[in-house]
DNA sequence: AATGAATGAGTCTTCATTCAT
DNA sequence: CATGAATGAAGACTCATTCAT
């Protein structure tokens, strides 16, 4: 209370202090969960004051929405990093590059998947349509079978199919505990996968 | 308030009131999520008292627990019954069988199975290990690929693929609305699957 | 947190519990105003946990309905009584005791009537409609013109304004200090309020 | 956003900044209330940074209480000036001028009236005794018993109930709603108050 | 077996005010 | 004169759990 306490105003761009923010709670978030988790404690985490959170979010459920953007943002530049690096192969070699990186990827990020895409309440089942991944695999498999690299009998549904298919490998793979062998991984999902199109 | 109803007795058989408290919370828990749904929410609805409650369960979490393991009960029967019904088809046959009992059960399912397997907070993803239908998969395509009927690289990672497919698939139907072509749902997914084991 | 420091549930009936917080919660809005008392300090001085005042009130907003409808109830107690013992005196008689009663029974009031009757926000100036007293006044009004003892316009405003000049001069009195001439007071107010109606 | 949009000079004269601020100030405070009003909407609604409110008032009661300042000076200045109007008038008359322009102007006011003299919490009921209507009307009554025109008991008080009458009728009938019959309602309240002072 | 009043730590959120720029 | 990011104390309200009856 005393004059000496009080800390002169350690002023930061918005988007920087956003970003402090997001950070922090993404971090004690994958710890200890959300609900666990405090605003509380992630402004203490970030080194702010509990109404410096509020200049930033709403409520505590929109720093997880953000995270869910932010998430869905750097996934995406990742897989389309990826396939332009490909562009050039052949479509099934293509396809392996494009299951690869989502495996390498998710292995990276699932505590991360998973906490932006736990649903809150029931029903909101409609936001998964919105996943770019499946989206963007989706117009992959398309152009394949035009050019007759592919076969199946839905391409959206091929493409959740695949999409969940890999997920759920990873998933598996790291409930036995942290060390992976992810090329071996990738192979049996890739594998696995190609089948799946193989015209 | 009038005499006649207070002090009706209202003993019952401790599975009863069991039975009946998990009822009344699967319902809330679907309609609301866990976490939006208080103890008193849930005794209102199976009308009994607070402490009653704690008769029968240990804590909040217990109730969810009890959920999965009648949930994963009554979906294995109906496998095990649906597969030994089959038992006399080729091993195409039989998988195509697993698939279809898969998705059709799931979609009556989806909500409640996601509720029961919704992780709660910390990595402890060694639970999936132990889901029972990828156990019962797992045998099953192993013993088919002895038969020479499948073939694929590693067999459980496969199970969790198909069940992961399969689930995914389901999902994403019911994520368009309620009304969904069950038999056009399951003949794009037993499609998808025998593809990704053919030999 | 000992065993020891866990007091043991000190169970009341409800309506005396409700009544215990009501008469701390009166006594605290008394003398800090309603906003400067926190529930906090209400439950302090009922002597229970916090918990405990909302299992009878839904907001700190509904203490104080409770508390003015538990007002109203008693001055209109005093009013009838008193207009009952002078029912057989002469309407001019009967007049000046209702007025009397009035200012008596606000001299003891005051500050309860004015935290009952602040308003909360705007507007809700319909509420004043059904201030019972008034309702009452309306009727004695009416009724002793159609005897012939009373002359006015308007029976309701002018019940009004009676109640509203008496309601000033018992403020302004107590403005000066805690110390009032009663009687001079009484006398100044039934005879201004009498002149008023007089035909 | 726009480079036109920020760094115009914004800089005014401080009356007119501070007339701005209490302008708008009044506006939410009559339409949500003075406490369910922040500091941030006034500061948003009179397009300014929140310190610059803190450079034109010590505190958010502050503005409050310059409202009430400027609220008693222009109800003041009306009442003056009717008054001043009628001055060749009788007693009578000028008495019924005077209680009309109070209905009238209170017509116009009461919300506001009402917000300014909001008691804050503690008994400050000494505030009241300022009430500078009052005190005119004491004097304009006292005059007017001299020159035999009035007759009561005690002129301050009357003056008082005067008031109060007069403020309750009028409250009362914008309780029905917006529109009034203003003529009916003067004719009323002027009736009532000749009756009370009628020698 | 059943009750339900009581508990109280814990949570989110608001907002008047300050001050470096 | 003006700004607006930062502060942090304060407050209302929730809810899983207990236990005397």
């Amino acid at each position: 209370m005393t004059v000496a306490d009080r800390q002169r105003p350690r002023t930061k761009p918005p988007e920087i202090r956003r970003e402090e923010l997001m950070d922090a709670a993404q971090r004690l978030f994958l710890e200890k969960g959300f609900a666990a988790t405090s605003v509380a404690e992630i402004v203490e985490a970030a080194d702010v004051a509990k109404g410096t959170f509020y200049l930033h979010f709403q409520t505590k459920d929109d720093v997880l929405a953000g995270l869910k953007i932010r998430f869905i943002e750097q996934f995406c530049q990742k897989v389309d990093a990826a396939n332009a690096a490909a562009a050039a192969g052949s479509w099934m070699h293509r396809f392996d590059v494009w299951m690869e990186t989502c495996v390498f990827g998710y292995l990276d990020a699932v505590p991360l998947h998973d906490l932006v895409f736990q649903q809150f309440h029931p029903a909101k089942r409609g936001m998964k349509r919105a996943n770019p991944i499946v989206t963007r695999l989706t117009s992959f498999l398309l152009e394949g079978r035009d050019a007759g690299a592919f076969s199946f009998v839905d391409a959206r549904l091929t493409a959740v199919m695949l999409f969940n298919a890999m997920h759920g490998a990873v998933d598996d793979c790291l409930a036995d505990g942290p060390s992976v062998d992810r090329q071996k991984l990738a192979g049996t999902v890739t594998d696995f996968c190609r089948r799946a199109v193989s015209s």
